[in-house]
This record gives structure tokens, C-alpha cells and sequence, in this order.
DNA sequence: CCCATGTACAACCATCGAGTTGTACGTTAC
DNA sequence: GTAACGTACAACTCGATGGTTGTACATGGG
């Protein structure tokens, strides 16, 4: 029954990393073009170790995946994990619509019973 | 161009508010039908005031709204946000085409340039 | 009118999260 | 080999978060 097939804690990680703007960035630029970390590093007007730990939690998330390329590691976009998140917020949608179906049949029934 | 229309608050406050599974499974029962704070705090093992502090979240997100009826307050879902949050990770996948349409592009370039 | 119901809100506590600095380690270039 | 680069990670600070309890207030029913 659960297309999207996110966990609660799957859920949980996602958003959370999603909930914070110098993530989103990061995952929007990973997603135009792969970077590694400290290409990142140098957007932001923080720290390397805090943008390390950012694509961390995005990793955790599935968001973004890296991988080693010589003494950089490459950080690129976790499109799936993305379109899963997606589908998540369209099932909510979708359980929305079943309900107004439902109502809908309900009120149609009173119409019918009340037939007088 | 920015066919979500979420600020970045917006945008962390949408995304927090998800990053808590009571949070979206109080989403989840109001999209299925209208309850009040109370009806939603039984379902939980937690404190009412607990529950009251979740659902303030999702309000301030847009997430939900709350409706006076009586001496109850009805909480229902703010389908917009969801959509809208919706949206904006489908412009993430659509930057990736984007990108993927500007690396085709390049390749195919590279090919009538080399062309022998 | 009075009481139970439903809500609001403040104060408090423990934990988590975002940021910092500092140190250590593998890899590349010279 | 060694210096610079790119990364990893630990330790720390501090504010935000999720939970609690307690109190106050409005509303509806008998």
C-alpha cells in the first residue's frame, strides 16, 4: 500500500534534512552539477567542517551520495530518494481525494435514502 | 520562476513540521477527516498540551488551520502547502533534467565537432 | 449559576542541532 | 620526501525542540 516506500525514519531523516535552507542549496546545486565538498565549502559564508556536516545529514537522508575521485570526494544528487519524498506528499494529496470521494458518496446516499 | 512560491521560511517551516512522524500522522488524520485537538491528543501517549504544541507547528507551517466550532477548535489541512510543498521537489527533479538535457547537448555538440 | 469540557499558555527540563575550532590522516604535486 | 590540499572527526558552545506539569480562561449543558 506505501508506493513511496519511505520508512518513518526514512521520513523523518528526509525532511529533516530538507528542513534547512543550506541543504536545500546544496542539494539544488549537486542536482545542476556534482561538486565536491569543499567546492561547496566555498559558497558559504560558514565553516568547512559545518558544510561537511550538512552534506552529511544529507547523506544520511539519501539526498545526496558521495564518492571519492582522487583526494576530493564527489558529492551528486540522490534523485530517487527525492522523487520518493515526492510521492509521499502525493499520496497526502491523494488520501485528501478519497475523502472528498467519500463525502461525495455519502451526500449522494442521503439524496437517494431521503428520495422522497 | 518560482512556481512553488515558498520563501526559504516557508520552506523550513513546511519541512520541519513533516520532520516529526506524530506530526505527520496528525497530517495524515486530518486529510481523512476533520478532528478536534482533543479527538487528535487521544490517539496519542502524550500529554495534550504536547499534541496542542504539535499541530501549532503544522499551523504555523500552513499545514493545517484551526476552525472555532463551539468550544472546540477543528483542526483541517492546508492542502495548498502540502501542494506547493509538493512542488518544490518536483523543480528539483526538473533541474535535473535540466541537466541532463544541458549534458545530451554538450555530448551531441562534441560529436559534430569531432565529426569524422 | 456551576461544573465539566476544551483550549491556551507559561515555566521548566533534557536532548538535539548548527555552528565553531583544533587535530589528524590520506592523496597529489613538486 | 615533503608540503599543500581535501577530508574526517572530536570537543565544545549555545539556541531550538519535544516533552512535561500547572494554571488560567472561555464555552456549553443541566
Amino acid at each position: 500500500m506505501v508506493v513511496h516506500g519511505l520508512s518513518d525514519d526514512d521520513a523523518d531523516r528526509i525532511f529533516h534534512a530538507l528542513a534547512d535552507r543550506t541543504r536545500r542549496d546544496i542539494v539544488t546545486r549537486v542536482l545542476d552539477a556534482e561538486q565536491s565538498v569543499s567546492d561547496l565549502a566555498e559558497r558559504y559564508s560558514m565553516s568547512f567542517a559545518a558544510v561537511q556536516k550538512h552534506v552529511a545529514v544529507l547523506e544520511r537522508a539519501g539526498l545526496v551520495r558521495k564518492v571519492r575521485r582522487g583526494r576530493e570526494q564527489i558529492v551528486h544528487a540522490g534523485l530517487d530518494v527525492i522523487h520518493q519524498a515526492k510521492s509521499l506528499l502525493e499520496s497526502y494529496e491523494h488520501l485528501w481525494r478519497h475523502r472528498v470521494a467519500r463525502i461525495d458518496a455519502l451526500l449522494a446516499e442521503n439524496d437517494t435514502t431521503r428520495g422522497d
